[in-house]
DNA sequence: CTTTATTTTTAGATTAGTCTAATAATACCC
DNA sequence: GGGTATTATTAGACTAATCTAAAAATAAAG
């Protein structure tokens, strides 16, 4: 009877985490299950049961009881849209009010539920319609559309030279440590050896002398772009905390010389 | 037993609500009632006396059954907190992202309960401590301190020379008629009649050379100072829409000329 | 000072999101 | 393929914030 909506009904903000916890998972290439859900959002597994199902229900996900849920296309697209909003809120924070890439995430995880419309497209434009988040995280465009992502996990990677694509893993304590050792978006760098049986590898970052070693689980969020021997063109990536604050300074007369 | 805890527990955005509509009652003057804050916040009159309760117990305010609440001093901290919060907000929104003054009232009531201290501070560096917000309205410093209004309600105001401090109603509509006939914070007019029974007052806002009517209820919610006859020295206070997008322009290459 | 009108509180329910403990289904392993 | 381990669901309960309708207190008016 009643014509469908055009516009997607307006969610709480716990729908809209259990939507960007399904397609996270998804994007991981691992099944939604019940449990795996609860771990990412840090709730029991009763509580997913019933949220999975209640979902459902609102036409925002598949969900096959004992197996798990697969977002619909209205459900994938509110999550991508969160995502959207996610990502240029930390590029935001990042290029604008100065935050490091490591006090990004915790903030844009609840600014993401509350801005409006208006706010995430004044940022867009004030940012220059970034393509990446502060991360190397895709932002994905105002229609939902994401780019693809031809990286390569570093926990995969053999010897040889590469630059940072993406640094999956929103730790602080861990992206501070990588900012330390200089390995950031878009840093190139030479893995020079893999030691054998969940060893470490170890790197030479192209700014620092010092070798980093890092454990083989720290290896799986990172994400890399293998280079072609010769110095390759610049690539159009978010700098690190060189960047900080240099966007955005208000106020007449407020700048230093 | 327990040593008093010096930093004042987090509540839930409903409470800040609360506390914030007792101090705006209390700013005006009048008994905090239970119906009057169910009016403010439109709940019903019972869902204000349970919440009234449970904040007593809090410690944020007294309540009197049949007779009100009134903020407790930590009850006013967290309430001025909030203030603070939503004006610094307003003149973010206004002077960075380029907002409208009427489009930025609802904003900053989703986002004053979503952003840390840490963002605050930022925002109020970026705009170098600005002192109002975009409607005139005075920000609380960091520490709460609040500056004395020394100004005159419109309504009450006799014909002469004005300048526009504030305007205290956030009503979209209003705002933007308000702007569209020039009458903004920092706007000098002069109040040609008064005409009586409740009818409307005429004034000429300096800028422009058609005169304004304004009705009685209306003048309420705008309060003035009156100017020494001799064009006075330019105050400083927040521009209108003429600042729009003026501030905080990212990005390399983004300018147009 | 009694009656009426207004305001406030009490009582009982509802919704969204969560929990724990108990039960049931599926998966894994010789 | 039957027993054990894992994973998921059901059942029952709780909290915060809200509602409506009924009862009680206060205020206003004669």
């Amino acid at each position: 009877m009643a014509a469908e909506s055009q516009k997607t009904a307006a969610v709480s903000s716990t729908v809209e985490d259990y939507l960007k916890v399904v397609l996270k998972i998804e994007d991981m290439k691992q099944r939604a299950s019940t449990s795996r859900v609860a771990r990412h959002l840090d709730v029991a597994d009763a509580t997913v049961t019933d949220m999975l199902r209640k979902l459902k229900k609102a036409g925002l996900l598949e969900y096959k009881p004992y197996y798990g849920a697969a977002l619909t296309r209205k459900g994938r697209q509110m999550a991508v849209r969160i995502l959207r909003r996610h990502r240029l809120l930390e590029m935001f924070l990042h290029q604008v009010l100065g935050y490091g890439w490591e006090q990004v995430h915790q903030e844009a995880e609840r600014l993401e539920h509350a801005v409006s419309d208006l706010f995430i497209s004044r940022i867009d434009a004030l940012l220059d319609f970034p393509a990446q988040d502060p991360h190397g995280e895709i932002i994905p465009d105002a229609r939902g559309f994401r780019q693809v992502e031809d990286d390569l996990c570093l926990a995969e990677a053999e010897p040889g030279s590469y630059s940072v694509r993406k640094v999956t893993n929103s730790d602080p304590e861990f992206l501070a440590y990588l900012d330390k050792v200089g390995l950031r978006p878009a840093t190139r760098f030479s893995l020079q050896e893999k030691s054998p049986f969940q060893g470490p590898l170890k790197l030479l970052p192209e700014s620092g002398r010092e070798p980093v070693y890092l454990g083989l689980e720290a290896s799986r969020s990172i994400f890399v772009l293998p280079l072609k021997d010769r110095p390759p063109a610049s690539v159009p990536l978010p700098k690190g905390r060189a960047s900080r604050g240099t966007v955005g300074r208000a106020g007449r007369g407020a700048g230093k010389a």
